[in-house]
DNA sequence: GTGCATCTTTGCGCCTTCGCAACGACATCG
DNA sequence: CGATGTCGTTGCGAAGGCGCAAAGATGCAC
């Protein structure tokens, strides 16, 4: 917990188009905590207390069924806002956010949605858009999901990923925060083992490199050939 | 194209709160168009010139992937708002939209949604509630289709229909539109082989009576038990 | 009433992917 | 620096579900 700096949040598209003035007064109702690596912002079916803003860090959203299965719902990367549920009309969160690496993140109050949202017409907007542009990306990764084999949707997540954290290396492009084959199964409905099976036939085609929680793309182009299905089989 | 009478969305959740001289404005501002069956209402890339509701019929929602699979991403009843694309910042249809019995459906212009959500704000908090409640019905399916087996997921796509449209009849419950095997196998990421036999094993085990393009539950709560995997494997 | 288009059923072989199991590698911590 | 736990790799067998193909049903149009 503690003050934040205007200057944190002033260049983020979210705040786009609000005075000084304003930013100060959404930041009043803010706090900014931290996470440590590994541990929960909120869990699946609690009370939607408050909705967040990532300063810095990574965030894995996980969504559990009954059985226990444990399914990625998204990453969300600094500069992001998530446990939305609230300006949704939901009451509890749907899924559980945990720190994939420490974390800052602003927090408002449930309470305070409809208020802001008012206040900074701009702001709403904004996040409304981000909520349209999820529901088009889940759709998209239904769509995957229905028609792909696992080696396309694999590589369309790796490939997602790198748009979204990836970070240029001499090696190749790296994806900035610690991954496992258990996390890109969870992200694309399939085992550790066929994900450690794919990506060690592509690091062999050199399409990539990875390690422990580490992978690195060195040929996003062969890659994205292999997500669109134009890769002859192996 | 038409007037459109206040008393025909009076009693819709969508304008609750709302007093019938707003409504009447808002009824200014649409217009109503009929929808011969399996005609397309919008069409997938399209410019997203308006946004519509639903008085009457059944809507299937599709998208296309670049090599002509189809998806349905979900079916819209009777009071339902579609093609919002425009509300949430998209300037094209994301999907197409199917007439699948012949429909009656209100459109405003895109440009209208801003003036309207403002306006009338329980208006814009009710659809953006309805988005949200879409994402996570969507987030839901995406999890269903990364753990559940095919026959689950048959069923609990079954299950959803009845919910949304289930008619009852002296047989069982009736989805009460006209719905192929190969529909169905568009819904869960199968093919309507596959449907097919899964619905003639559950029609001798007496859970469903079919036909062409039809739909009976006739024993709700055994299906839920194949849709949450507590039925030993046949 | 007859013909045609569309939808449905079902058999069979194959292939992708899973499940299990065992081993190997790497990092961390005391 | 060695022990321990977590993560990754790989082999093998099983099977769920697909693809293809052909035949059977049903409703609609003329």
């Amino acid at each position: 917990m503690g003050r934040v700096d205007r200057s944190l949040i002033a260049g983020l598209p979210l705040f786009a188009g609000i005075a000084p003035e304003g930013l100060d007064r959404i930041l009043a109702g803010a706090r900014s905590t931290r996470y440590a690596k590994d541990s929960a912002i909120f869990e699946q079916e609690e009370e939607a207390h408050a909705f967040f803003l990532l300063l810095d860090g990574h965030i894995r959203v996980v969504r559990s069924t009954p059985e226990g299965q444990q399914v990625i719902v998204r990453y969300i990367s600094a500069g992001e806002i998530f446990g939305i549920a609230s300006a949704l009309g939901r009451t509890t969160y749907p899924a559980t956010a945990f720190a994939v690496v420490d974390c800052v993140a602003l927090s408002w109050p449930t309470s305070m949605w409809s208020e802001l949202s008012a206040q900074f017409p701009s702001f709403g907007a904004n996040t409304y858009k981000t909520v349209g542009t999820r529901l088009q990306d889940t759709h998209t990764r239904v769509v995957e999901m229905a028609t792909e084999q696992v080696e396309q949707r694999v590589a369309h997540a790796l490939l997602r990923l790198l748009e979204q954290t990836g970070k240029k290396t001499d090696e190749g492009i790296l994806i900035d925060f610690p991954i496992s084959r258990q996390d890109i199964a969870e992200m694309t409905g399939t085992t550790l083992h066929t994900v450690s099976r794919l990506l060690s036939a592509w690091e062999d085609k050199g399409l990539i490199r990875s390690g422990r929680q580490k992978v690195t793309v060195v040929d996003p182009h062969k890659l994205m050939l292999v997500a669109n299905g134009r890769s002859e089989r192996s």
